[in-house]
DNA sequence: GACGATAGACAGCCTGGCTGTCCTTGTCCA
DNA sequence: TGGACAAGGACAGCCAGGCTGTCTATCGTC
């Protein structure tokens, strides 16, 4: 097989942005026109339990400042609120509304079915298969967020 | 198995930004500072035919005018020359310059470093079948480039 | 009590997308 | 042959998301 290394990586980000796409319109045809991946992404991280913007950014790979940009897009939007932290009065808490609740399960729930129609391709023996050696040559490690960004101008430390 | 679809996603992002961003800087290691991934695939995208700023957009899945803006880098950086075409007086030819022939040689080179370090840790069988599936899921569709872009605004029509 | 670390916010900047508009040049058909 | 329409390229203007640096308030620790 001629696949050069490049082709690899492109495969992976065809992949990624296939999946991803899908899913963003999706989400908008079910009503949800204004939140995108990367609001689902950080809403899944504040739930987890990245409540305050540094925890967020360094959950995200991304500088704090970023995270509070796009905490404050999920604000306005009503998905998370933002509360003073009762224990340390620097901290903002985070919490993810039971609207942004409903929108991350409606985001799960396409994704899902994303992946079963993957399965389906592929078979469920191998899907596993496929799935299992993927995630042992990404390893579990942290994903970083941005794109064009990486991509033009290389990665910097964070946060 | 209770992975997610979000979590295949994301595996697929990571693998993707994981040997990008291997790659990016490696390149700079070797002395290639001010090559982004972007670029390398731009000029790939050249050298096989895409010699104008609109082909450029149609083979990358960005607006034109996105490809003009890197293409100005490119030249500028004197990886790529811009040329009137002898044919068609609307076009400027692209070419890609032999330093940029260079950079794509040295680009492929690390790429297939990589390719071949998942190679090992996959087994070769084991990781033709691998990339064997994630070609079939995947499809050789085009791949779109952006991703913050297309991560926060989702994706319309380019062009 | 003082110093260092951390959270958050402000300002400013960059990159890379997109749209709309305009002009030039080709093409194709009446 | 002329006119309509398509296509290439470039300009201007806008947006999102990232980053850095700087500042203040607050915590924690010594």
């Amino acid at each position: 097989m001629s696949r050069s290394g490049a082709d690899l990586a492109l495969l992976l980000l065809g992949g990624f942005r296939g999946l991803v796409d899908a899913a963003t319109e999706e989400l908008a045809r079910r009503g949800y026109q204004d939140v995108r991946p990367v609001h689902d992404f950080a809403m899944r991280a504040i739930a987890a339990g990245a409540d305050s913007a540094s925890d967020l950014g360094r959950n995200l790979s991304v500088a704090k400042q970023s995270a509070a940009k796009t905490i404050a897009v999920l604000v306005e939007r009503g998905y998370v609120i933002r509360e003073p932290d009762p224990h340390d009065a620097r901290r903002k808490r985070l919490q993810v509304t039971p609207l942004g609740f409903e929108v991350m399960r409606e985001g799960e729930a396409i994704f899902d079915e994303l992946r079963i129609r993957w399965q389906r391709q592929l078979g469920t023996a191998e899907f596993a298969n496929f799935e299992g050696q993927l995630a042992k040559l990404v390893g579990a490690g942290s994903v970083r967020f941005d794109t064009p960004g990486w991509m033009a101008r290389g990665l910097d430390g964070s946060a």
